[in-house]
DNA sequence: CGAGCACATATTATATACAATCTATCCATA
DNA sequence: TATGGATAGATTGTATATAATATGTGCTCG
C-alpha cells in the first residue's frame, strides 16, 4: 500500500490549499489588518515555492481578503463585524435572488419531501446528531436552489461566497464548542417557510423568506464571532 | 527623452492585460465553447513568460470567464446571449442593493446637481457629444451610488463587473459604429428616476428604479451584440 | 532646517529550465 | 469486450536568475 500523503500537499492543489489556510487565519483574526503578505514569508511558512503562492494572492484578492498593489505586493484587508456583515449582505442578495429564479423549477416532489424533513427537524430535540443534520439539509436547500436557479453564473457567485462561509461556520463552530446552539433553534423553521414559498410558487415570497434566514444567518454568525464586541 | 514603452508590456501589468485582452476576444466571440487555454499557447501568443499567464488565468476563473480542472488545465466558459444576461442580472442585482443602501448617503446638493444634468440630457439634442456626455454621467452616477453605499465589499463586486460591463460597452460600441445610438434615447430618463428617487429618501423606489435601469442597459446590449439571433 | 537627488536595499515581476505528477490514449492480453 | 499497464503529453510545482520598481537612508545644496 502507498504512503498515505497528506492531502494538503497533493500535487494540483498547493493554490487552494493557501487560499483555505489563510482564509481560516483571517477570519480567526491572527492577521493585522492592512498587514503585508510578502511572498517569501508565505512561501517558507507553507513550504512552497512562489508561484502557487503568487495564484494564490491572485485569488485571494479576487475574494476581496487582500489588494494588490502593481510592483508593491498584496496587503491584507480589514477583517471585523463590519466586513462579516458585508460578506452576509452579498451572499445574501446573490442567494435570494437564486431563490426567486429557482421558484417553479423544483418539483412539487422534491419539496413535500424537504417540507416533511424541515418540520420534523423544527420540532425534534435538539443532540448534536439533530444539529449536524440540520446542518446537512441547510446544506442541501441551498445547493438545491443555486442549482435549479437556472444561471451558471449566479451558481458560480454563489460558491465563491460560499467558500468563505463554510470557513466562518467552521471557525463559529470551533469557537462555541462548549455553548448551546441556540441559533440553529428557528433555523429549521426559516427553511420551512422557504420550501413553502418555493411550493406555493410566489417567487418574491420565496425571495423575502431566504433573505429573512440568510438575514439570520447573519446576526448569528456575528453574535458568535465577535460576542457583541463592536467594531 | 526616453523611448515610449508600450502601456501593455510594462512592468506589473502583464496579468492585467493578458485578462484584458482575454475578455475582449471572449465577448467578441473569436474563442469557440471549451477550449482549451493552455498556458503554452497563451505565453506564446502574447510573448510573454509561463508566470503571467498561469496568474491571469486564475484571475479569469474567478470572473468566470474559465474553469480550472485541477491537473488538466484551464477550459473557456461558453458565451452566447444567455451568458451576457446572467452577466447582467448579477450586476443587476449588486446595484440594486448597493442603490437602496446608498439611499440617504448622497447630499441633496449632489443630486440636485445630477437632476439638473440628466434632466437636460434627456431632452437635449442627441449629438456625438451628446452621447459622449451620457455615457460619462452614467459612470459618474454609477460611481457615486456603490461609493456611498457603505459597504466596500459590495464596491469590491460591483467593481469586478464593471471590468466586465465596459469590455461589453466597447465591443457593442465598435460592431456598431455607423448605427444610431437609440438604445441611449431612455437611459437619461432612467437615471432622473433613480436620482428623483434617492431624492425622495425611498430606498425600494431607488431600488426598482436601478434595477429597471439596468434591465433596460441588458436588453440593449443583448440586441446590440446578437442582433436578435438566439443563443 | 527642509527640499531634492543619488544610492543601497528589498521586493516584486518576469523569464527560463527542469522535476514531479497527473491525464488520456493506445495496445496487448485474457 | 474488457481489463490493465505502458507511454506520451500536459499541467503543476520547484528553483534560480535577472530586470524593474519601491522604499528608505544619507548627502548635498539652498
Amino acid at each position: 500500500m502507498a504512503a498515505v500523503v497528506s492531502k494538503e500537499l497533493m500535487h494540483g492543489s498547493r493554490r487552494q490549499t493557501l487560499v483555505q489556510q489563510v482564509l481560516v487565519r483571517f477570519f480567526q483574526g491572527e492577521f493585522q489588518a492592512n498587514q503585508r503578505m510578502t511572498v517569501q514569508a508565505l512561501a517558507k511558512e507553507w513550504n512552497v515555492s512562489a508561484t502557487p503562492v503568487r495564484e494564490a494572492l491572485v485569488e485571494l484578492e479576487g475574494i476581496g481578503i487582500v489588494e494588490i498593489f502593481p510592483n508593491r505586493g498584496a496587503v491584507l484587508r480589514n477583517f471585523g463585524a463590519k466586513e462579516l456583515r458585508e460578506i452576509c449582505q452579498v451572499r445574501r442578495i446573490l442567494e435570494s435572488e437564486a431563490t426567486r429564479c429557482a421558484c417553479g423549477h423544483i418539483t412539487p416532489h422534491e419539496l413535500d419531501k424537504l417540507k416533511q424533513i424541515f418540520n420534523e427537524l423544527a420540532t425534534a430535540k435538539r443532540t448534536v446528531e439533530w444539529s449536524e443534520s440540520t446542518q446537512e439539509w441547510d446544506d442541501y436547500l441551498h445547493a438545491l436552489i443555486y442549482q435549479t436557479c437556472g444561471s451558471e453564473r449566479l451558481a458560480h457567485e454563489i460558491n465563491r461566497y460560499r467558500v468563505l462561509y463554510r470557513t466562518l461556520r467552521q471557525i463559529r463552530h470551533s469557537k462555541r464548542q462548549n455553548v448551546k446552539d441556540y441559533e440553529q433553534m428557528e433555523e429549521n423553521a426559516e427553511h420551512l417557510r422557504i420550501v413553502q414559498a418555493l411550493s406555493t410558487g410566489d417567487p418574491e415570497a420565496a425571495a423575502k423568506a431566504m433573505n429573512d434566514h440568510l438575514q439570520q444567518a447573519s446576526i448569528g454568525l456575528e453574535r458568535d464571532l465577535f460576542q457583541n464586541q463592536n467594531s
